[in-house]
DNA sequence: AAAAAATGTCAAGTATTATTTACATTTTTT
DNA sequence: AAAAAATGTAAATAATACTTGACATTTTTT
């Protein structure tokens, strides 16, 4: 859907300042390390359930970290 | 994932303030009126690109029309 | 009351997210 | 320098988002 409209993240910097690894960020949201790595690399869009549940552990909206371009 | 966690939202009352039709909604974000509906009748969880354009379309952010149960 | 617009439902197919497992490399700690 | 922790990569599978098309029902407009 919207193959112009290209969602990024700053979600690795958002993570390492509440110092949570990876794998505690993955734990917290219920997801594994696969998971989170493939977001912060950009290679997919999570679901909003998904972003909503990341943005509470990492303690920001939605918006702070993810974006369009 | 995270089947306890049930994403609800609002989207139905947000879009009839802005005096959007399903499809005029459907057509801004560039998707169809179909998922339109299924979001509405909380049939599922859009991604995280597709909120980012609905609560941009309704002029919302993505908390005041997803949260989480 | 008739016409038009908006909403609802069903079903099938495609695309993408998300999980799982396993191993390699890099960074941090001792 | 060695050990431990964190991060990166890859691939196969399962689950689900999203599309497309077609028709029925309800609501709004004329």
């Amino acid at each position: 859907m919207n193959k112009e409209i290209v969602l990024k993240n700053n979600l690795k910097e958002a993570r390492q300042q509440k110092k949570l690894s990876q794998e505690e960020l993955a734990s917290i949201v219920g997801t594994t390390r696969q998971t989170i790595i493939a977001i912060e690399k950009g290679q997919f869009n999570p679901s909003t359930k998904l972003s909503l549940l990341i943005s509470l552990a990492v303690d920001k909206s939605v918006e702070e970290i993810f974006y369009l371009e």
